[in-house]
DNA sequence: AAATTTACTTGATAATGTCAACCATTTTGA
DNA sequence: TCAAAATGGTTGACATTATCAAGTAAATTT
């Protein structure tokens, strides 16, 4: 099987994503957040409220990537921090409501491109590959 | 379903591929053609002789960025190119012998990886996954 | 044969990613 | 229990990748 096909078939399969939200966001992008802001903001808002760390290791990036961004969005007053009352090191991360606000509207337009993207998939197709990636992804935890 | 879920599913599996082979290539990559580099040659293979703007759709970044990609493979030797015989515009890309050898060990290194990736699922369920993946992404030939 | 389109290039700049060094807290373990 | 190591986060510096606009030359259209 052409297991290295299939990096360059996801690849491909993000960047369509990307150029697909690239497009439908710019007016959206009211916020300037940008695909990567966005992607932080919509796992923010699946964990919230989470600490750092733990982002970095969802998404696989670099914690000063992370660090970064977040103030970024902090900045703009979509997020907010908040020290943790179990760990003095470690700062909890939600949004606010301008935050759940870009967050809708990111989802909705990711959700259409998605669509898009899927559609020559069945319904159930659709869920079948989804259902892969997870299993394929979710043991990993390792960076 | 969650659709949303599909694109932060899919970016982490291509962060995790983008990190495995990162890490394995780091020694490998005498000729420090980097990940982006590494991905143009093997598409380069896959299609030689290719023009750039081929290239361009199958790997959905700008042609600038790919015009600046190929110039510095070319500058290394392990791409060459031919002006192409039926359109006076177009270059003609295709692997040297020393870009093939890149090729091949890249292609090892991204095999590795994508196996230990996909190392969750079964030997069924990894073709089921690379078929769903290309039944999604052909058609959408536009950018 | 003029006007468009296409293939590619260049320039400029923005966005992302990587690496190393650095605090301030926890946690380990001798 | 207290010094050493590990963890969570930040900063600085830099490399890579991505986007956009403008331009050249060859093809195509009309």
């Amino acid at each position: 099987m052409e297991r290295v096909q299939i990096a360059r078939t996801v690849d491909g399969f993000m960047r369509r994503l990307h150029a697909g939200v690239h497009e439908k966001a710019q007016v959206q992008d009211r916020e300037r957040v940008g695909p990567f802001g966005g992607m932080v903001l919509m796992a923010i808002e699946e964990f919230q409220p989470v600490p750092l760390h733990l982002l970095v290791e969802h998404m696989r990036r670099d914690k000063s990537q992370m660090t970064r961004a977040v103030q970024q969005l902090e900045n703009k007053g979509l997020i907010a921090r908040a020290p943790s009352q179990s760990d003095g090191r470690a700062v909890l991360l939600s949004l606010t409501d301008k935050g759940n606000e870009i967050v809708s509207e990111l989802q909705a337009i990711v959700g259409e491109v998605v669509e898009s993207q899927l559609s020559p998939l069945t319904f159930d197709e659709q869920k079948k590959l989804l259902s892969l990636l997870n299993k394929a992804i979710v043991p990993g935890s390792q960076l």
